[in-house]
DNA sequence: AAGGAGTACAACCGCAGATGC
DNA sequence: GGCATCTGCGGTTGTACTCCT
């Protein structure tokens, strides 16, 4: 008895987020809240499946996300997280504030799986690939590396040290040392962080903080600027923290300002 | 300049766990 | 306990872009 598809998929549209869904997203969002994801395209007015509007809000339309490449302490503290919880995407990025568990993925199939084989190291197991050349031949790979490389190096080096272990995903619960590490990864990365990049989905903020002047939801903004924490709370707020009374008296032209142009030149 | 190869990343898919009836 | 539903997660794919020949 297979399940319900999760969206009647003749109605929905697929592929790429257009500037205009992503405002009206953004905008139901901030004024009401998720209820359920199932039901948000259908009451923000759009034609898409409940699941690629929570992937799309999630992964690129919160405003508490870091944009532009990891960098050299976050690429540090995915190795040292994956070596210890293997591909855990979402628990690792738990860790990295501003980043998502699919961001951090791409990267690491992308980036950092390629940069631990160049320094013979597998991505899997975060053994070196072949421990007798490693033993026989005094120079580490890493010697041949860049500073940020021979950092992932010593990383991983001390690392599987430390957890002597054979497999990373084997050390996940009860390890006071995980909980301990990542704090020191934390102060670590929080002194290495970008300042956030301009970007499109900026861009599309802005044109919607300035609407909310306009609207009611100025509330959620104000909160919004304040802080990102409510975005943390985000995944409760949802019936019991918004009233969907207004829901009827949205408009779908309300939700259709013209300020979407940015991202579709 | 053309086009093939490689890269980066957004988005989709299917599964599993959680929850409610 | 069994079933239906929702949500989140991880793997994979699609596509736009860049680089190289």
């Amino acid at each position: 008895m297979g399940r319900q598809p999760c969206c009647d998929k003749l109605e929905v549209k697929k592929g790429p987020w257009t500037a205009e869904e992503d405002k009206k997203l953004i905008s139901f969002i901030l004024t009401n809240g998720h209820c359920c994801w199932r039901a948000v395209p259908k009451l923000a007015g759009l034609r898409r499946c409940g699941k690629s509007c929570r992937l799309r809000w999630t992964n690129y339309l919160r405003p508490d996300l870091k944009r532009g490449l990891l960098t050299d302490a976050e690429e540090n503290l995915v190795i040292d997280l994956h070596s210890r919880l293997g591909n855990r995407w979402s628990m690792i990025a738990a860790k990295l504030p501003g980043r998502t568990d699919n961001e951090i993925k791409n990267h690491w199939n992308t980036h950092i799986k390629k940069k631990l084989l160049k320094m013979g190291i597998d991505p899997v197991t975060h053994e070196p690939l072949n421990k007798e050349a490693t033993s026989q031949d005094n120079s580490s790979p890493a010697e041949h590396l860049s500073q940020s490389d021979r950092d992932h190096h010593q990383l991983i080096v001390h690392n599987s040290k430390e957890n002597s272990i054979s497999s990373p995903t084997e050390n996940i619960c009860g390890d006071e040392h995980l909980s301990q590490d990542i704090n020191r990864s934390d102060d670590l990365l929080s002194n290495d962080l970008r300042p956030d990049e301009t970007s499109l989905v900026d861009a599309l903020w802005e044109s919607i903080s300035s609407d909310a002047q306009n609207t009611n939801y100025d509330l959620a903004l104000s909160s919004c600027e304040d802080s990102s924490s409510w975005l943390l709370d985000s995944q409760d707020f949802g019936v019991h923290d918004f009233s969907f009374n207004c829901i009827n008296e949205i408009e779908p032209q309300a939700l259709q300002t013209p300020a979407m142009e940015v991202k579709e030149h």
